[in-house]
DNA sequence: CCCTGATTCGC
DNA sequence: GCGAATCAGG
């Protein structure tokens, strides 16, 4: 069998996908185990969670001196004919650290999305509740990757402890946000709703304006992206 | 023993 | 470029 473009493409997909070496092998047919391997490195897509590979902490080998000298019958006199020396680090970086979280199942609590660019001031507005209005340039923020895991309830932190949390939300109570989404003691309002409102009086105020008649409108205000947070 | 991926090296 | 042989860890 040989490697067609239809065959490297299945085997990219399933190595990428998780699958391991034999389970590509069979699915493929006809190669082996090893013939997978090798090809997937061929490829330049190794660097998987390896058994081998898996521990780096430690840097003291039983034996540093006869250590990786594959024997081979008819090369056993054969000097090694290596064009580098040994410190060759052509492993690629891998996302090891993300497998080893996913593996383990452990939960990574969510964080806001940093600005990619802090050093380049970059024109922002801040919306009630202090989310980030988007620019015409931030349309296309790369999609943060999202691997599976397992979301597990935040437990509230003891300064939102008597404050209203999202949980505590009902239409009795106002919505509105104080603070920002992620900071330790982000909550609402909590206080009693405006009938027929989702906020309290006073941010009533704040989120609606009262409709003007015509012709004492006032020119739009020509802030391109909402203008400055007024609390 | 089984499994895994990594690596080497004759072909 | 291919892959069997081999290594090395789980």
């Amino acid at each position: 069998m040989s490697w067609t473009d239809e065959r490297i493409a299945t085997l990219q997909k399933l190595w990428e996908g998780g699958s391991t070496a034999s389970q590509i092998a069979e699915k493929l047919g006809g190669v082996s185990r090893n013939a997978v391997i090798g090809k997937a490195h061929r490829l330049g897509l190794k660097s998987r969670p390896s058994p081998v590979k898996a521990n780096d902490k430690n840097a003291a080998p039983k034996k540093p001196a006869t250590k990786a000298a594959p024997k081979k019958p008819a090369a056993a006199a054969q000097p090694i004919r290596r064009a580098t020396p040994p410190p060759s680090p052509k492993r690629p970086p891998s996302n090891a650290v993300e497998l080893a979280a996913r593996a383990a199942g452990e939960t990574i609590p969510m964080q806001p999305i940093p600005n990619k660019s802090p050093d380049m001031p970059r024109i922002v507005s801040v919306g009630p509740g202090g989310f980030l209005r988007q620019g015409p340039g931030d349309q296309q923020p790369p999609i943060p990757p999202a691997p599976p895991r397992r979301l597990v309830p935040a437990k509230p932190g003891p300064e939102v402890a008597d404050k209203t949390g999202l949980l505590d939300l009902s239409d009795k109570v106002c919505r509105w946000p104080m603070g920002h989404p992620g900071e330790p003691d982000f909550h609402f309002c909590g206080t009693e709703v405006n009938p027929g409102f989702p906020y309290c009086v006073e941010h009533c105020g704040r989120a609606f304006q009262a409709q003007l008649p015509r012709g004492s409108r006032r020119p739009p205000p020509p802030l391109p992206f909402g203008g400055p947070r007024v609390r």
